[in-house]
DNA sequence: AAAAAATTGTTGCCTGTGCAACAAAATATT
DNA sequence: AATATTTTGTTGCACAGGCAACAATTTTTT
């Protein structure tokens, strides 16, 4: 079974015809693995030479903290990206698990064969290179955008911090959040509940409006 | 005036043999330029195509919040490198100012030189961009570090795992922070007083010692 | 060595927000 | 359409930690 379309859409693969997919995958030799649910494709130290791209499934990525309290860090659906980072970064262990939260097919790939310039100096090569770093820059300036929202001191700046994100990127006042209130909450690391509240004191004050996940930031 | 042996310092150069980072130079068509005490390298904005190494002097990357509040985000200093993640995604605009807080000196590298294979096929290219990588993977984890640190519940889990980390890097239970007080505190997102003060609970509770920068944990 | 400056520690006060428990609204299921 | 389930909103309470003000210690400067 092919994956050819799937792997078409991600990240990795713009402007790749994806007729010329499938000579890239044999190049830097991608295989398919299948997990069952509940089974670690990545465990915690592990060193990671290959990085995946999710098939079908779904996983999440975690680890323990100090007190031993387990803590979901990412989800992952189709088409999601697994161990970017640390497949580029070589030999570092892994300080988080990720984990198939249903039965998945994962596209694993060795980062090496991304890097190096193949025999076949195939001129595809070098556009996935260029798209891999694309990715691993982007994750790197989404953390820093998720520790802006974080260092802010109130829940009221950490709200604000986020919605103005959002508002900028989709270029209006009024937008939609691809989160729920609980991932929101999750998100800036603050108590649903105290987001909620928050949420409608910011709407009596004048200085948000919202439905759901309907937003519109009141102009100052 | 050349730079050589600052540059051979610089995690961006492991593994290139000094005699080499000339050429390097040459073919990825670095400058050198000098900015004033308070100028700015990169302004909040601005698309950036080239990424920096500070060959003297001093700096700070900053931006402004939601309440027109300064923020400080990094110091850099000799050896420090400039713009990793933003010069690696293409047509991204800057979300943070980088400011000379002294009079410095700056070796710009276009980020495309990096990457395109050049005509030489120069050997030492390949391991250029190698080492970029993985400068910029490591920057990742780094974030993705004090993430972790700054989603902990309390002050306190804030603390531990911070030292813990620490502790693991320098293998050792007894080891010595980099941070002053003032600087853990604002890396962790908290009062310096509060760090204090939890500090000192946390010895009079015997988790552990600590005597200014040498701490040591207690084994549980 | 004295004085000044910077760093670290201490403590009382008070507010923001975590927590829990429940209500209301929206969505999914039968 | 009725029921069950999930999502979102509301509110009282308690306390962790921000804030301010000051003391103690260490480092730097003269």
């Amino acid at each position: 079974m092919s994956y050819i379309k799937e792997l078409s859409q991600v990240s990795l693969f713009t402007q790749v015809p994806p007729g010329e997919i499938q000579e890239l995958l044999l190049c830097t030799r991608a295989i398919c693995k299948n997990y069952k649910k509940d089974e670690f494709i990545i465990e915690e130290g592990e060193l990671v030479a290959n990085f995946g791209i999710m098939l079908s499934g779904a996983g999440r990525t975690m680890k323990w903290d100090a007190s031993g309290r387990q803590i979901i860090i990412t989800l992952l659906e189709k088409g999601s990206m697994i161990g970017v980072m640390l497949a580029a970064k070589e030999g570092h262990k892994s300080p988080l698990a990720v984990q198939a939260t249903e039965d998945s097919t994962v596209m694993e790939i060795p980062f090496n064969r991304v890097i190096a310039c193949c025999e076949k100096n195939c001129p595809r090569h070098e556009k996935l290179l260029r798209n891999y770093i694309n990715v691993l820059a982007e994750k790197g300036l989404e953390l820093h955008e998720r520790i802006n929202c974080l260092l802010e001191p109130t829940v009221r700046d950490k709200i604000m911090t986020y919605l103005r994100r959002v508002s900028r990127r989709q270029n209006n006042a009024t937008f939609t959040i691809p989160l729920s209130r609980n991932t929101m909450a999750e998100y800036l690391n603050i108590e649903r509940s105290a987001l909620s509240r928050e949420l409608s004191r910011m709407k009596k004050d004048g200085i948000i409006d919202y439905h759901r996940n309907s937003f519109r930031i009141a102009q100052g």
